[in-house]
DNA sequence: CATGAATGAGCTTTCATTCAT
DNA sequence: TATGAATGAAAGCTCATTCAT
């Protein structure tokens, strides 16, 4: 094959991790291998050595990557304005950027398993997400308008309702209307589900 | 090793299926060999392949196993009785159910990414579980419990909202206090969390 | 399964005998298992290894038997009677004989290559069959109706001869012509191919 | 071990398959392991995989070159030139071609009940050599030169005349002293067997 | 830096044989 | 004698990783 033109090595990397990311979204962490993410890249196998120390370091880069990604999108509450706005506002962001290609399938469905230190870059980023949430809730409590409770519960259930619809409309190969769930979420936060 | 004493094979499958239930639990289908299974079980290897056609057709059958499991304790709601108890009272039993020692990891967390036949049996699994969960949901819609709106949405949000708290807490190693979660789901239920 | 009812071993041997036979005819030593021959005997495994060692042993007792089988349907020249007619009448028989539906696969085909045993009964029928063709031609040479010449080399190139059709019949699923192969034979042996 | 070191594909390719070519003929199909060919070849078992799909790729490659070098010396009748000197001349490099080490076990002994597709392999192997033979019977008999008769049979005849006493010197461990081969079955094409 | 041939541990699977019932 | 569940050595194959060029 051709010789890559020799890259500075940032970039080479980020063109691997794109590849990388691109490669685990399709197919899945353990389904994905070495040679489906260099051939992806189109570079030779050795190279992917070169920026990675392995097959799981680059997953992490890339759960990593994705990480930063969602957790950019949310921006911090401003008490000066309306907040039930800025709450939907999030929520919506959030759920789109979850949608994006790659992310769900990567965080969400193929990244348990892998070995432990797989699953601790895992912890990581669940704990991070939760973490922000948690912060959400408290704060929301402190204003009066989130109800009492196990804010560490409700954080995770709150995952769960953002997560799982995502989550099972990639199972099925469905796009989600983001409108929609968004809307759904919303009432859900707000009222319930049973009269 | 000492030869396993003969056995009728349903007993025999009874117990490798048992024996992959729990080795697949304990380290998730990818890193489970067919090796820790018969270590589980006490017998060697060809014994094993008598029963399942493979690891993935053990897999399966595990899955299956477990679906009846979980799905069995959810009992039909009694319209002359009041409902909400009854809700409430299957929600329990489906979180305990879910809590059992194997049956989270196995069916939420590395179940997907084995082959396209492995994720076949997933999607059987959550459609089943969808569908019972959308039906209790029109049900109410009927009876004006529930609100109205997109039930197959509505749904795949209440499987996020008992499965995530679950995951999570596997994935730390903790236990789920099942009490505190069907208190806080049903208030998320009833009320939602912003006032 | 019903019980094979208990059997004298002579019988129950033959019988497996002729199961083996017809299975190895079927898919050829290597690819015809215990289990075939068990199942095409209508018992089980075990009885199997009760009456032949194995499934070498097994083989080599077909062997045997089709090799007596051929063997049998030669009859010795009569010097008194006019000699041709006994030559080529012994060559129909022999060719009949060896297209007779087990023989040409099992022993031709599919007999080579076991381990050092199988091979070795391969020799000794390939040996009793030559010594027979040596004989017959050391014989036609003392009555003068044989040319001179090495008749080992003689007798194997007529073991080709009648040999090769019947393996490359075989080959294509073809039924051979007996009666225009021994012709064919007659004309070769008596004038050669070439004017 | 030692790492072997790299090697145009081609090279490392036409390695292996004259080790396996080796190792085939050594033992025959059946008992040649993958682990034969690559300790034969001095290197790893994953760079057997790296050309070769699998152990049967590889004999039905050794098969091709095998037929290859065997047809090759077969050359064409120069009808201008004296025949008979060209087809014994052919004769000759024929035999001689088909004594060479490894060519009489592994084409002649050991092919047979691999798997259908080991079967079709062979089966072409025979075709094109009975197709040879057919092309050259019957331009003898436009000459004149060979007698009448169905040449498909002739063939075939052909072939085991040449095949079996090589596949018998084998057997026996012994060497065929081509000459002399060659100068039997002269005169058995010349004038037959029988005065 | 880039390459890609080479590696080999590790995995799944098969099947002739054994032996307690 | 007949059974068939149990066995485990042995084989084929994969793929993340290494390293000489």
């Amino acid at each position: 094959m051709a010789r890559a033109p020799a890259m500075p090595p940032d970039d080479r990397r980020a063109q691997l991790l794109a590849a990388a990311g691109r490669a685990f979204a399709a197919k899945g962490y353990h389904r994905t291998g070495v040679a489906d993410i260099v051939a992806e890249a189109g570079v030779a196998r050795g190279t992917f050595y070169r920026h990675f120390e392995g097959k799981r370091d680059a997953f992490k880069a890339v759960l990593k990557v994705m990480m930063a990604d969602v957790v950019s999108v949310v921006v911090p509450i401003d008490v000066s304005a309306p907040i039930p706005d800025q709450v939907w506002a999030n929520l919506e962001r959030l759920v789109r950027a979850i949608m994006v290609e790659d992310v769900a399938r990567v965080l969400f469905s193929e990244a348990v398993g892998i070995d432990e230190e797989g699953d601790e870059a895992l912890r990581e980023f669940y704990g991070a997400a939760l973490q922000r949430i948690e912060t959400a809730l408290q704060t929301g409590q402190q204003l009066g308008v989130v109800y009492e409770g196990d804010v560490k519960l409700k954080a995770r259930v709150l995952l769960g309702v953002i997560k799982e619809p995502v989550v099972q409309a990639k199972l099925y190969g469905e796009t989600v209307d983001a409108g929609a769930l968004v809307r759904e979420l919303t009432l859900l936060l707000r009222r319930g589900v049973l009269k």
